[in-house]
DNA sequence: TTGTAAGCGTTATCAT
DNA sequence: ATGATAACGCTTACAA
């Protein structure tokens, strides 16, 4: 492959002057610039990037580091993100470098990757209420963007995140609106940051009308079939069972759907579903009968976003500026409707 | 961070001799090299793989890079691989640099990478029967492995594939032993090599028996749930139609099952089936009922070979002799049995 | 407007 | 057994 000496040599240059010419350097004669440029062109040539690095301290590589049995599992549309990202951060030309541990210590891979010093920053997914990877990044001054955000209230980095306690205290009001005075809520693994702000905000949505939910309808746990399979089953076998559900993804509410059939039951008339949808295409499997009611905002979205504000960090933008939080659409659909089963729980 | 000159001036060495120190020449004085390596550990010395690359022509970068429509929708499972073959080649010392193209052209993010010029070497997943990344890296001398095999018999380049023609083989000599005579294949996407290879063993093993199959019960798309699904709602609507069915896998399999149970069917009593199992385990999302017969090979089996022999090939091992061809287990379960319905479909 | 030279952190080839 | 020196390909003061 052709280096900038090459171009140099053939041209009569230095490569001091090749290496400006190409990098858009103004002082370069007009020539002189089209000269290299064509000459770089013909000889294909691409510069080193490795080189690069070693003398701009840059080497255009983003670490994406996941839990390997927890996120598959947490998150079964992750491949939806990493290839969203792949292709933003290409246009950029920045790449992903991804890594799966299935250590317990969430760090190490953090400290290996960065003591290989091969990486400009970090992409952070599914961040838990106090994840020690902020801090961890924070205190060594490595540059990343969460795709989502640990805790409430102002925070000091990049991050993209929908409107969690907005998309539920809507679906909640949706669903109280409709006379639903018993609703469980079938959440995702209590660890992660969204589901605390979930739980959070149905229950104050539900206490702002003098409504409580005993515990044991508010339920957490991966976002799969079966979580909302046996929640809903469990639910159902209550004396006062809830008349609607509040789901954490639409394959939990799947499994409540199902869970409905095997009792008998159906949706909207014996209760009512309503779920958020990420809007993973490949993971329409199972087609809803009846269509569900949803709020939806596409995970997809969430890629270009954060793979710009990688970027934008990186080329030292202020990190607490680069923040986005989208709201979900509620998109009424078959799934909810009215009950008569108006008896609160008891204020316990 | 600490660099070699760091520790060389710390002890009055050059950087020469620490680097032998550190990299186990003989030469160096057992008394230099405790010294050079206690103040390593202590310094938390890491050399910069930045600079052994741009020395060594190695960056220890591994690319992978995926159709992002096709190979989700193909294979699911697909992060099961990717988390597998990151940890293991973490263990050598590279890393997984993953990219996903919606580009219909799949060697343009390939010539991207290349011309970037930082990575290693590359593995291929899902190759189809004449695969064109192979000939192209091939042309270029670029280091790669392949998790399948792109066609038949001697092959040029290393390989991890299972054995689908005798998975396949083996599960039709089950079904016809138990006196099946019209299966139908329920395939994955036509364009695959490991679809076609599973194809022409399914005619086979049935050919060899005397046995037809008309072409409306061979089935090729994605490995989806609804795939199976309509395949088998199909099938079943023939006045003559097939008392089993060979599944490309579980997912497949699943749709089957429910196009039984929606035609008031029952496996294994109206209808056989069998499939091939990749044993993924967060796929486990609908319990079979009844327990699925199947030929199984973990996906993450393939992971520490592929990485072991891009390890290997790049080592300057002969890309010739790193072939792998594992095969799959038969296992017995519930959803195979004995038919009555033996009348062949006739031979066209 | 262009060239020279130093340097990024490491390894490899000579010497010594 | 160790050191000096060059080299990998590029960028960037500083000189010219």
């Amino acid at each position: 492959l052709a280096t900038l000496k090459d171009i140099a040599d053939a041209l009569g240059l230095s490569p001091a002057t090749v290496s400006r010419a190409l990098n858009g350097f103004p002082e370069v004669n007009a020539r002189t610039r089209a000269r290299v440029e064509a000459l770089a062109r013909q000889m294909n040539y691409r510069p080193n990037q490795i080189a690069q690095k070693l003398v701009s301290g840059r080497s255009g590589m983003i670490g994406m580091i996941l839990r390997s049995a927890q996120d598959a599992a947490a998150d079964p549309s992750f491949f939806e993100v990493m290839t969203g990202l792949s292709q933003r951060l290409a246009e950029h030309e920045m790449d992903l470098v991804f890594h799966a541990t299935p250590s317990s210590d969430l760090l190490a891979p953090y400290r290996r990757m960065v003591a290989k010093n091969i990486l400009d920053g970090f992409i952070l997914n599914a961040p838990t209420f106090d994840d020690p990877r902020i801090g961890w990044l924070t205190e060594r001054g490595l540059p990343f963007v969460v795709h989502g955000r640990a805790g409430d209230g102002p925070l000091p980095y990049p991050y993209y995140d929908i409107d969690n306690a907005g998309a539920v205290t809507e679906a909640t009001n949706l669903l109280m609106d409709l006379g639903h005075r018993r609703i469980a809520l079938v959440n995702g693994p209590a660890e992660y940051a969204y589901a605390r702000t979930r739980l959070s905000a149905f229950l104050k949505a539900m206490a702002a009308r003098g409504l409580a939910v005993p515990s044991r309808f508010l339920t957490h746990d991966r976002l799969a079939e079966e979580t909302g399979y046996r929640a809903a089953l469990a639910a159902l076998a209550d004396p006062l069972p809830p008349s609607a559900f509040l789901c954490a993804s639409t394959l939990i509410a799947d499994g409540v759907m199902r869970a409905l059939t095997d009792r008998g039951l159906q949706a909207p008339r014996d209760a009512s579903v309503i779920a958020h949808d990420d809007a993973v295409p490949q993971m329409r499997s199972v087609s809803h009968a009846p269509a569900l009611t949803v709020t939806r905002s596409p995970l997809r979205d969430a890629c270009a976003p954060l793979a710009d504000m990688m970027h934008a960090v990186l080329n030292g933008a202020d990190p607490a500026r680069l923040q986005t939080v989208v709201t979900a659409d509620l998109i009424l659909r078959a799934s909810t409707g009215p009950t008569l089963e108006q008896t609160p729980w008891p204020l316990t």
